[in-house]
DNA sequence: CCGTTGTCTGGACTGTGTCCAAAGAGCTAC
DNA sequence: GTAGCTCTTTGGACACAGTCCAGACAACGG
């Protein structure tokens, strides 16, 4: 990684209020790098592909730091093990049944909470909605 | 269990096309009993109270085929154990961030899917919303 | 450059959920 | 009623995600 992106990093991860260590500048280019949903043991493995190990507590230890701070969305997708994704604007995700793979769905309202309930329960602070269904692909070969 | 109950519990099994075995009628039932959002180790403790334990696989398969038939509704509320439901009308959940209880919320369309993504993704079969905030019981104190 | 404080490390551990093959039970047809 | 097919249950071993902890370490402010 350059000079230039890590310095770039640093400044994110303090502009949130987090000190810029090593292990969170590698696990948030990891996860800018591979993009997507990813598991814990995905960022894992890339950074020990690319000459970065982390063992793995410290990876789950920096994407909750990282996700507590809002660097980093911990993407709701049901069952199954937590995704993270790098990317910043508030949107939602469908989940294929048949070959369970995430896709993103943009968020109609853009803004949180982006829905509010009928019921009276509390203060919401945002609505997450998951659509599951077939996904393109998996439907086309269907017929 | 009354008999009565037995009857009325087998007859809703097969009417979804699953045979009425002993496990799933205890599961159903103690489901029911319990009410609210429960785990499948908290169901296993119920049934083992009183007098009808299963083995946790058993509790584990029954879940699954109970959820697959659509006769319990697993409930998506992020991470942690998955949770499960007698009800039946579609709905969806807040999930309190400071007790991490889950209250039922409302579906304000009622049909499924009651929402439809901005995006093209395939063929959406419903849409799951988890509210996030802090419950009513919860903020109280907090001022 | 020092001290404070937050972070990282690595190993052990917990708990949820899956898998398997043998035994058992429900349902249909007779 | 009962024979037989098929689905279901059982129990144990296993896989995996995630947590916890105490000592070592590093970032940042002064």
């Amino acid at each position: 990684m350059d000079v230039q992106r890590a310095a770039e990093l640093s400044r994110r991860l303090r502009e949130h209020g987090l000190r810029a260590t090593g292990p969170r500048i590698d696990v948030l280019a990891a996860l800018e790098d591979l993009g997507g949903h990813r598991t814990a043991d995905e960022v894992r493995d890339r950074l020990a592909t690319s000459g970065r190990p982390l063992p793995r507590s410290s990876v789950y230890n920096v994407l909750t730091s990282l996700a507590g701070a809002g660097l980093v969305l911990n993407a709701d997708a049901g069952p199954g093990p937590a995704l993270y994704e790098a990317r910043q604007e508030w949107h939602h995700h469908f989940v294929c049944r048949s070959c369970h793979r995430v896709f993103d769905v943009e968020c109609l309202v853009g803004a949180r909470p982006c829905l509010t309930p009928g019921t009276d329960v509390g203060v919401v602070e945002d609505a997450q909605v998951i659509f599951r269904g077939i996904c393109t692909a998996c439907a086309a070969p269907a017929r």
